[in-house]
DNA sequence: GAAGAAATTATACGGTTGCATAATTACGCG
DNA sequence: CGCGTAATTATGCAACCGTATAATTTCTTC
């Protein structure tokens, strides 16, 4: 980088690379706070709510505690930015699985990646539970649940009607939405237990009776043993 | 404190009924701990987790933080208590409003009661959530939590079966398992979302989006708009 | 290369927490 | 009635929490 001589070669050296005893390096805004996010949410994962402290979460990052309320006004705004971060995640992450094939087919892949790894997941489940109790008491914390609520639910109301409307069954605004609140408890509800008692279900048994029971609700085959007509 | 007296007048009379400066009163042990249990419930429901600490307890409970320690040997046995104390509840209460009619009526009251107050309650939720984070952490927790889902989806499994074979579609055991789970898990994400949010459903919304979703996954119409027969 | 601004560390503080221990108090029993 | 014991309170402690502020270090810019 800085060529300038040879004898005191180690003068114009940066000292970055040569010397150890550098306290700290500046990072940019955005890293610094994906840090402290990440370092929160694997705390919240692993050791619950109780367990995310300032120095913990700071020590997780690589930094020192004082960092955290350069970054964030307070700790309380660091795991709101969690929590959003972490429902973001995971939404992005399943509508991504859907694909871009048929109506149909986007709406079971939709079912079945809600149902297996890596969105079952405990560490999910344990994140989303010591969320949960501090979104009844904080009201950015419940318009964040709020949103990430209609998001997922709006998303799959769209991809229900869509297949419905593909296979000439098409339904109107009020009962498209009754069958995506009745589909979206089922995934919630069968992600929940996936994630709390993971030796409970065999591998993919979740998502055959999601794909089984939102077939049901919805009135449309989704299972692949279905697409083989047996008349 | 003790004025001492002028005329003797208070030798011979109760203590507990005139003198007002009775430090305390003894109480048996079990009124004790549900006091202490009931106090614990309340805090978490109403304030969080973080909101329950061992003074606040105490104090709900009407008594000086050290007789926690008399009674439990940690706060983490309190709350361990506590938490088995609220899912006995719940599951017992809902249970109670199967009633004793047929076997399709059972079922149709155990579900609609699932999805309506009392039942259906933000405190329930927030109570249920703060626990849950600390069930992956700690082996008791995850027992009691263990044991109230197999209760809870056992309970189900039974009434569904029941109800199928009375109509004349009865199921293997494998089949009933799954439709259990399904049925479980839809009721579970219904009463998890009418708690977080209570106002996003209109009053019985829920209970009817579960009775037509349970009919649908188990084949058999527990609506009554679906016992009048239309053609 | 010096200077100034910004990022980061270092240190300190008041409050709270869970827990332990000693001092009181109530109550059953002879 | 008095005495012993167990229930209950009172007090204290060490650790930890979140936050504030001052002191350093890094980096940019001229």
């Amino acid at each position: 980088m800085q060529p300038y001589n040879f004898f005191f070669c180690h003068l114009g050296v940066p000292r970055d690379v040569l010397d150890q005893s550098r306290k700290f390096k500046r990072e940019s805004a955005q890293s610094r706070r994906e840090a402290l996010v990440q370092g929160t949410l694997e705390l919240i994962a692993e050791l619950g709510i109780s367990g995310a402290t300032v120095r913990e979460i700071a020590a997780r990052a690589g930094v020192t505690q004082g960092l955290i309320r350069h970054y964030f006004s307070s700790k309380d705004e660091l795991i709101q930015a969690a929590y959003e971060h972490h429902m973001n995640r995971l939404t992005d992450q399943t509508a991504a699985f859907a694909g871009d094939g048929s109506a149909v087919s986007r709406l079971r892949n939709f079912v079945e990646a809600s149902l297996r790894p890596p969105i079952v997941d405990p560490g999910a489940v344990a994140l989303w539970a010591g969320f949960l109790n501090k979104v009844q008491h904080d009201p950015k914390m419940q318009h964040v649940h709020r949103r990430t609520y209609a998001y997922f639910r709006d998303h799959l109301e769209t991809l229900i009607v869509a297949a419905l409307h593909e296979v000439g069954q098409p339904v109107d605004d009020g009962e498209g939405q009754r069958l995506a609140i009745a589909c979206n408890a089922l995934i919630d509800g069968l992600w929940l237990e996936g994630g709390a008692l993971p030796d409970a279900f065999g591998e993919g048994q979740l998502a055959q009776i999601g794909l089984t029971s939102v077939s049901a609700i919805i009135g449309l085959e989704l299972t692949n043993k279905g697409e083989q007509p047996c008349g």
